[in-house]
DNA sequence: CTTTTTGTCTACCTTGAACATACAAAAGAG
DNA sequence: CTCTTTTGTATGTTCAAGGTAGACAAAAAG
């Protein structure tokens, strides 16, 4: 995302891509990918998104595709929605995780690592990758404490 | 998958599981499973897959969804069709990455992390996934030179 | 009070996943 | 060699769901 505007965005984080030819939903892209900045904190709790008219500029989809997103993101607890104010992110306390959890991840990321393996990435750069993921999970739990 | 068959399959490896709410369509996911198991070598070359028909009839699908996902595996290089022979592993060279899919994986990577996160996954539960990940992709490695 | 902003709702269209069924080629039985 | 079985392929159908357009409603802005 975002075109940088300049009261409402400081700093414009990680930019939104979508992939039109893939077989996941454009509306599921966009929830993915704004639910990992709120995960790593990169919104502050009370912070204003871009409404969905702007995010859909952005990305040449309509806006009840970024509105769809929204919706997802409101029901897991990270957005308030309301129209004509917008939508403001939440402080959302995470809940405890199940075992099957655990076990859908461990098979997530086996098959992504297949992916990337037969796309030709080397176990060296998997596990660089890795790393780098690793630390920046210290870091937002360092940042959390610090609360 | 895969009916313990005496003759035809040595050690059922990793079973295939399909979940029908994902909007990740079911060949797909075949697909991605079994590639898996084959990124990891857990087939050797010249080795007969199932029929589509018997997977078919594991997961509860139709063939066709089955045979679709053997077709995507063969378009890569993985699999030799003929029909009435059946699917066999074929050997094959995994290409060179290009600097895109490393960073396409870095994304995906930090979306499937921040979906496991808001499922309550903690980060020591993660890192410790990506330990025993990182591990196999060493055993691989190993295994591989030996040859 | 009127206009603008912003999310929501309804209706529609299109795509493609999944299926049922028939077909064709290779292998196997005799 | 012929018939049957096995196995992937091709064709056509159905239906859910993703995406869109456009109207609507509530809050804010002026």
């Amino acid at each position: 995302m975002f075109k940088v505007d300049k009261k409402q965005m400081p700093a414009a984080k990680r930019l939104i891509k979508i992939d039109l030819s893939s077989t996941v939903p454009v509306y599921q892209q966009i929830a993915d990918q704004i639910r990992a900045m709120l995960v790593e904190g990169q919104f502050k709790a009370g912070e204003r998104l871009p409404t969905v008219r702007q995010i859909a500029v952005d990305l040449g989809v309509n806006h009840n595709t970024v509105a769809e997103a929204y919706r997802n993101l409101a029901e897991e607890g990270w957005l308030s929605l309301e129209r004509g104010r917008g939508a403001v992110v939440m402080s959302r306390s995470t809940p405890a995780a199940t075992p099957k959890a655990r076990i859908a991840f461990a098979n997530r990321l086996r098959d992504l690592v297949a992916q990337v393996r037969a796309a030709g990435l080397s176990p060296r750069a998997i596990r660089t990758e890795f790393e780098e993921v690793s630390e920046s999970l210290l870091m937002q739990k360092k940042r959390d404490s610090r609360r």
